[in-house]
DNA sequence: TCTGGGGTCCTAGGACCC
DNA sequence: TCTGGGGTCCTAGGACCC
């Protein structure tokens, strides 16, 4: 059959925490271990559940309200990025005792190349996964699902085979088995809209998917389903990326209204902080930007956005204000109503040697800057805009107010 | 699930060139 | 001048992920 495999072409683990946020604060808090418990108080809805609340029916995205009346007793705690932070390094520290070549591909996933092990360790790659396993939930206190196979897609879909706490490897024993048994949306990189379509052919299942000609799938779909095709068939596509984040492509600051709005000053006020922010990363990367592109998006999630392009790249949004505010003005359109702005800065360009220009070209205000922003981000001085993230933060509801956003003071 | 925030990649189609 | 073929670059928007 043609979906055997008689060896070993490349082995590839992929690990995944169990409700990981909620896990973390269960095993930092023995009180908690065996209670449903809910992650994202601040954002009031779930983030993470516990498999315990998940018994009640607590599903991720639900709202605290709706959770705490179907089940009372369920903790619901606020996130703590930092503790997810911590426990994530020490996890894939344990993969990186046993192989170098580990990506870390979220805060609760990664994925190892274990090829070749099983001689030096003397065990079978199930051995060897379930020693990582083992290791990790022992020193950890958090429990995880492994899986292990020939390619990427085939791994993460062992790992969730059986969740919480599994362990699955897909070798020539048992692959089909285990496509027939996936439903066609829970293959990694298929959504709503791709099994919308492939169920018009009759494809209900992994196995279905896999079973199409290659023909079919080249003129039907794009390149990104051949790839997972061929992926679940066994042909190793995609690459471990053991690089770790380096770069960025684009970087987007956003934030919805409670309620939504059309004031304008407060959606510049709020665009501004946005800006702002986008930009202070940006920096921490030296980068320097040549595209921004500010968004307002409408109660019915249509994005309205408009480019900036610049030929003389910037770290500093003041530089550019002015075609800001023109940006903004012509995207915000009086009497409608926006649920969020934000924006997205992208065309990067690494400051080396054009620091030194730039540092030339205006001495003066480039060490005003300096003197100001690193008080700005350490949050010592407010300036206008960013009043309304302290409204945010201690959950007063925005009253539409005049504030003179970060950009106007800039001048 | 009437929908949070931050990403990546791909494709169709327009603009522009010879 | 209404008209071919082919290339490149760019952008908007779709789809998906955690």
């Amino acid at each position: 059959m043609m979906l055997q495999i008689y060896f070993w072409p490349n082995v590839i683990l992929h690990l995944d925490g169990d409700a990981f946020f909620s896990s973390v604060f269960q095993a930092v808090n023995p009180n908690l271990k065996g209670k449903p418990v809910v992650t994202g108080s601040e954002r009031g809805l779930a983030t993470a559940v516990s498999y315990e609340a998940r018994k009640y029916g607590v599903k991720r995205g639900m709202l605290t309200w709706q959770i705490k009346k179907i089940c009372p007793q369920c903790v619901i705690l606020e996130s703590d990025y930092e503790l997810y932070s911590l426990f994530s390094h020490k996890m894939f520290g344990i993969l990186r005792t046993f192989t170098p070549t580990v990506e870390e591909y979220s805060v609760d996933e990664a994925f190892a190349d274990i090829k070749g092990l099983r001689r030096p360790l003397s065990m079978s790659y199930l051995e060897i996964a379930q020693a990582i396993k083992n290791k990790v939930e022992s020193s950890l206190g958090i429990s995880i699902s492994v899986g292990v196979s020939i390619t990427k897609s085939l791994a993460k879909l062992a790992s969730s085979h059986q969740k919480p706490s599994g362990l699955t490897v897909i070798d020539g024993r048992n692959i089909e088995e285990l496509l027939a048994q996936t439903k066609i949306q829970d293959v990694w990189g298929i959504g709503p809209n791709t099994t919308a379509y492939l169920e018009k052919f009759n494809v209900k299942t992994a196995l279905d998917f896999v079973l199409k000609s290659e023909n079919f799938i080249q003129s039907n779909l794009s390149k990104p389903f051949y790839e997972i095709w061929k992926e679940l068939r066994g042909e190793k596509i995609y690459e471990l990326d053991t690089r770790g984040k380096q770069s960025y492509k684009g970087i987007t600051r956003s934030q919805t209204f409670t309620p939504s709005t059309n004031s304008k000053d407060l959606l510049w006020a709020r665009l501004s902080i946005h800006i702002e922010e986008a930009f202070t990363q940006a920096r921490k990367f030296h980068y320097l930007v040549g595209k921004i592109s500010p968004f307002l998006k409408t109660q019915n999630f249509e994005y309205h956005t408009s480019e900036i392009k610049l030929k003389e790249k910037v770290a500093y949004p003041y530089l550019i204000r002015k075609k800001l505010r023109e940006a903004f003005d012509l995207i915000y359109k009086k009497g409608v109503v926006y649920r969020s702005t934000g924006c997205t800065i992208s065309g990067f360009q690494e400051d080396n040697l054009s620091q030194m220009t730039l540092f030339d070209k205006d001495q003066k205000l480039e060490e005003k800057i300096k003197k100001i922003y690193p008080l700005f981000e350490k949050k010592k001085i407010d300036f206008g805009s960013m009043l309304f993230d302290k409204q945010r933060s201690e959950k007063i509801k925005h009253k539409p107010r005049l504030n003179l956003p970060i950009l106007e003071l800039m001048q």
